[in-house]
DNA sequence: CACCCCACTGAAAGCGCTTACACCGCACCG
DNA sequence: CGGTGCGGTGTAAGCGCTTTCAGTGGGGTG
């Protein structure tokens, strides 16, 4: 460890340790010099079990002289437990992703324990980092299509409490998710309003949240006698919606409404259509999901579907602490309400954007 | 703990631990069903020390017989280390924090580390869990304005390896931060070229980086003997970008151009010229920092300044594991240069956006 | 005045692991 | 044929804390 200080101001109280030693202290040497045993600097510190006035003053004195702070290695180890949670996700990029852990962060640290976040960005051999965080943690938050079911039961058979976030169910574990199939058919009528009947599903992704949409779509649409048409595979990014919808609206034929995966994708599909010189809504109908930032700055605003991120977040740690807890034992499932943001981009109306 | 499973379809493998208790196996348990002692196990295991191949052979098997995962806590606690960095920031709305606590992230764990959190979203008693976090890493990224120069430096006092990221320096402790100065004045340079004269700052935080980032505006309107007017404060959000520009625009003598503190306020702004009937670039041009993701997408497309975020995190976590691993002791201090982007939204060239 | 109770404190047993050190054979060398 | 040396293994001492259990003494009660 690099323990030299460079030459610095002695604006903060001298050296930490008066002795010299540049280890940290340990309650040792706080009971050594409060003249007591470490099981009363423990009691006095943590409030368990009675102690005098004039003891608390003097481990109290002593453990300021010497800056002490309870290693949390060694409390963790007695208490057999980490004080800490953990989530797993796919990438923090978008501003999906980040608006969820934010909320589970909030949460969590509100609970008095630490986050400890592992992001896998699209591996594969995810199964030994999960299994090392599973380590540290006394809980863990799966969001996504992080973990397959195989290692999530595994998990569960630890004994660990796990919360599953925006993922496909699996027996025994909780759920937090938000509602898909029937904002999607919401969205899919307003676009029937709009009159267009012809629509294309941009970026497919049958186990995750995406499948669920397109079922809303695909069940409005059979609703009002339309036949729907495959999803069209890309990738959930600007780029992935870019470079897929150049395709599809280069092809004859092409769609009067693009309903889209998610708003990364449905911006990049504006970027193409801008491209071509097509006209949104006039030529095209356009829509998102999810109500990131962008979506209301582009122009014409996106037409899209709010999910409440920072809420999913919220109750996932709220969930798992209940189960870390014992405050519940049996697995739960909540489903978050969705709602459907109208502006521009999905066609004329009077409508004022938010 | 909730350790009761619900009934569960025997998919896994049978119980985890064949004798029903439902604590998670120790070294001990694998020494003796294994028939050696726990130290052959951790030789096995660590691959320290020589082990025979028929002892190997044995120790493998009971571990995966009870599916043994050393406890982390365990052998932290003997190596005297974390194996887990911390960062602390002050929030993860936005774009920008979210991409460079990715970038941290991704390096970290490469390097065979944990990543801890910690939110402080602008709580000004932010010492107690900043001290917490401290106790459970081995090295600290405190990220922005979110610790005073006091809880600093007592961190480094403590022989705790820190490295500040965007942020005002502190003797002492390493500090990776991007260009802000030059860029800026840069920025101002192609403002001028378009002929504005003009200029209003938007947003105000001395401390930070956009303070830098104003010194260079001044330098460069300086150098052309246009006096720069003071800063107007405001938050650093879409809303507050939007409320204090259209107060800013709707009084007489309203600028020719607006230079924002960060894309949000940019944002905003351009919301507000919008709300005013103000074209622009045409009667008013309008200028970001960062370059996040709505920048690109917003109409007018924004001129703005991208920052490597990705970058900025991963090099203080590469800054940090030398700190940590004692390859380097001595602080350093790292800039990283930031790159202007010209789209629409400052004046009318002929320039193709990206 | 004996007894009991309780406030207070210390000794010590873990928590689960790593590793220095000691030990035991056995092969190899001189 | 007695040493040396080393591969292979076990013992036990921590790492820093919490907590049980067993006092110890003083004050209150019958």
């Amino acid at each position: 460890m690099p323990r030299e200080d460079t030459p610095q101001p002695p604006d903060i109280a001298g050296p930490r340790d008066p002795a010299g030693s540049d280890t940290a202290p340990t309650i040792y040497e706080v009971a050594r010099r409060a003249g007591v045993s470490i099981a009363t600097v423990s009691r006095t510190l943590r409030g368990t079990g009675p102690v005098s006035p004039a003891t608390r003053a003097k481990v109290l004195a002593a453990v300021e002289e010497l800056r002490f702070t309870p290693s949390r290695l060694g409390v963790s180890l007695a208490e057999g437990r980490n004080a800490a949670n953990g989530i797993v996700f796919p990438d923090l990029s978008g501003p999906y992703y980040a608006e969820v852990v934010l909320g589970y962060e909030e949460v969590t640290s509100e609970l008095g324990r630490s986050v400890i976040i592992l992001s896998t960005r699209g591996q594969s051999n995810v199964r030994t980092p999960v299994r090392d965080l599973a380590g540290r943690v006394d809980g863990l938050v799966l969001f996504g299509q992080t973990a397959d079911d195989a290692t999530v039961r595994e998990l569960i058979a630890t004994g660990l409490p796990v919360v599953l976030l925006a993922r496909r169910p699996v027996e025994g574990a909780d759920l937090v998710a938000s509602e898909n199939v029937a904002t999607a058919r919401e969205l899919t009528e307003h676009l029937l309003g709009h009159g267009h009947r012809d629509l294309a599903m941009l970026g497919d992704d049958p186990d995750g949240d995406v499948g669920e949409r397109w079922q809303g779509v695909t069940e409005a649409l059979t609703a009002h006698g339309i036949a729907a048409k495959p999803p069209v595979p890309c990738d959930f990014t600007v780029d992935g919606g870019l470079r897929a919808a150049r395709e599809l609206l280069r092809r004859p034929g092409r769609p009067e409404a693009v309903v889209c995966a998610d708003d990364q994708v449905a911006l990049g599909t504006l970027l193409a259509a801008e491209e071509l010189g097509l006209r949104v809504p006039g030529d095209l109908a356009v829509t998102g999901w999810d109500d990131i930032m962008a979506a209301r700055h582009a122009r014409p605003a996106l037409t899209t579907v709010r999910q409440p991120m920072r809420e999913l977040g919220a109750r996932a740690a709220r969930a798992l602490d209940e189960l870390i807890t014992g405050v519940r034992a049996t697995p739960l499932r909540q489903t978050l309400a969705t709602e459907l943001v109208v502006r521009a981009s999905c066609g004329e109306h009077p409508l004022e954007e938010k």
